[in-house]
DNA sequence: CCCAAATCTAACGAATTGTAACAACCGCGA
DNA sequence: TCGCGGTTGTTACAATTCGTTAGATTTGGG
């Protein structure tokens, strides 16, 4: 189990080292960002817990990259502002952010709403070896995929690595960097298409419409979404 | 599908009063109680959704009852209090609360963090994910758009940044600029052709005439307009 | 009405993704 | 050891996405 991933994405570098000071401290890892797209970039290849984001962006409006982050990746977002007034909280809460934090803050008390969140978002993880979405269920110790009408399809390790991939993050976007990450690791470095080809293998397994697929969506140039709704026993 | 249950335990009579007159009017229901006593009694009866605790109360301490709602009942909890010190509200989180609101609050930011809070709790399909607009039906989740004869038809990523884009900021001008930074952002500078070209093919998948668009708006030298009903769901 | 600028869109092509087919590999029983 | 069935990466080619190009069309000023 590694330490949860914050991201801080601020303009101000003093703001940057002292969050980071005190969530390392806290025993978090930590990435800094001062640009909106760095920070957008490294989505690609990481994904982060919590997202720490400052409103006042120089290349990129805060908000509308909150509330992609919130809808989109279905990440944990907590703006810190230095707007103070009640209606800019309202609009940052309802675009999906999770919290809201004023500056000037004290890093004790943003670690204490990071681990707020973290306490709900973790108390949720698969009880069991068992998941149900949509009609389906996949019984991850015996490695059989079961359908409404209680068909048995079995699957490989391979397939189930990344069946589980989807079924621990559904409706978030899932990067093509994360899973390699994730799955085959150190394997092959070159030719990432043993991932799509995994994906294939399992969509033909979970029966979807190869010209209209329901519960894996390809998001070109970006990664994969599992649509479906989980429920792990 | 109920509307959530938010129970109010605070010894003031007027912030009782003004939380529920704000919370009814934003579609939850509501239960208040003064003291401890009453409000331990009726949990053994109702399982509320989101509870709000003040940690001055005159028969209890706040905390312990925090903790406990916390720990045991895995209730979620937020703290109004009047204590505005930094440790006070570590503690208060660290104790099990999801949020702490200081006095004096605006009942609105108060409905949007109940919000936040429920948005996550119940991990169902998020809100907002759908919108309607004369008889078309998008699924920015599931990437489909469906017409009034329920016929389907998917629509790509570059597509959705460009309806979605239309369809939050309906009736108003929206310049070129603001989309190529909504957008692609970090796009070529020079040649916006592309922005063009999106919205060709989003007008062909809503069936535009071209020579009569009704739907999105072409102003000469400023922008487009999206006109459209539009509500999302 | 004429023209330059702005916009539309068909067509092309580079990059990305899907998947059938093949081959390497593994475990197992005959 | 051999052969068989199953798994999984690789290859090759098909399909899709999406930016770019270029020529047609529209717009609004003079």
């Amino acid at each position: 189990m590694t330490a949860p991933l914050v991201t801080i994405l601020d303009d101000e570098p003093a703001i940057r080292s002292m969050l980071a000071d005190a969530l390392t401290e806290a025993g978090f890892r930590t990435m800094s960002f001062g640009r909106a797209t760095e920070f957008e970039a490294a989505l690609k290849t990481a994904t982060p817990d919590v997202c720490l984001v400052d409103l006042s962006l120089p290349d990129k409006d805060g908000l509308t990259l909150v509330h992609r982050l919130a809808l989109e990746q279905g990440a944990t977002v907590i703006i810190i502002s230095g707007r103070a007034q009640v209606q800019d909280r309202v609009t940052g809460l309802e675009l999906g952010a999770d919290d809201y934090i004023i500056k000037p803050f004290d890093p004790a008390e943003v670690v204490a709403r990071i681990r707020a969140r973290l306490r709900r978002g973790q108390s949720q993880p698969q009880s069991g070896n068992t998941a149900r979405f949509n009609g389906w269920t996949a019984h991850f110790d015996s490695y059989i995929l079961e359908n409404e009408a209680g068909e048995e399809t079995p699957f490989s390790h391979a397939e189930g690595e990344v069946l589980r991939l989807f079924l621990e993050r559904p409706k978030r976007l899932i990067s093509r960097a994360v899973m390699q990450e994730t799955l085959g690791g150190a394997a092959g470095e070159s030719f990432d298409r043993a991932m799509d080809v995994r994906i294939s293998r399992l969509r033909t397994k979970l029966r979807e419409d190869p010209k209209n697929p329901r519960l894996i969506k390809t998001i070109y140039g970006a990664g994969y979404i599992f649509l479906g709704d989980v429920s792990w026993s």
